[in-house]
DNA sequence: ATAATATTTGAACATTTATTCAAATGTTCA
DNA sequence: TGAACATTTGAATAAATGTTCAAATATTAT
């Protein structure tokens, strides 16, 4: 027995359903929008992307501004790369990481503008 | 040995980092930017909220029209009214739920617009 | 009152995710 | 080369979250 099954016995409205059902977007797209947000829903990458906003930084100075550790901030930082929402530049033994995504920062701007004030 | 302990030691920039801890925004806002994030990131509920933006619905026609038991959609429909991004009328047996927040709309649509197209 | 239907709830389970720790890598400089 | 430093990585642990199932509640109709 499957969730059709389950939900089809149970309809109230068929037509509302049957029409909403219509307007509903695909899949896909609700699963990259939930993986963005999951991406930035974290409070650890949260103040990391914030941070980078102000400015470039290398790993051991950003991990001093948002109070963390190393280990944790460079975990954090593989993900976000991985997700291609920062990008990095090597000097010397350091390694430098800034914004590689304007959007999500606005996102987060229009987030605290709509949602916090 | 915390946090501060093992980070101040390892500065590489201290003015740079001051400057940017100066920028910082405070905690809490971290936090709610973060539990809202949190709210809107998981599937189900992206899902939900979006049958929702279109047709105010019961519980039942609802998990009809996302595909999903009536259990979980239940269970999430709590979570977002604790959230106060849903709310509902009773009718009959039924209980209708409808948008509580423009604004988490707007949000959802803007990230569509930004990040998926 | 009893039965039928719609929804909610709690507990259990499964899964994902964050964080820590220790070790490994890569770079610079003596 | 070897010591010192910056960062990355993997494995282990801890914590949070999603989902299912069965039972409970609430409303309506017989």
């Amino acid at each position: 027995m499957n969730h059709e099954d389950v939900c089809q016995l149970k309809i109230i409205n068929k037509d509302k359903v049957e029409r909403v059902k219509k307007q509903m977007i695909d899949d896909n797209k609700f699963q990259s929008l939930s993986d963005t947000f999951k991406t930035i829903s974290d409070k650890t990458r949260l103040e990391i992307l914030y941070a980078l906003s102000k400015q470039e930084l290398c790993v051991c100075d950003l991990s001093a501004v948002v109070n963390m550790s190393i280990s944790l901030v460079s975990h954090q930082l593989r993900l976000l790369r991985d997700k291609k929402l920062v990008k990095f530049r090597k000097e010397g033994k350091s390694v430098y990481y800034s914004l590689d995504d304007e959007h999500v920062v606005q996102l987060i701007k229009m987030a605290y503008d709509h949602l916090i004030e």
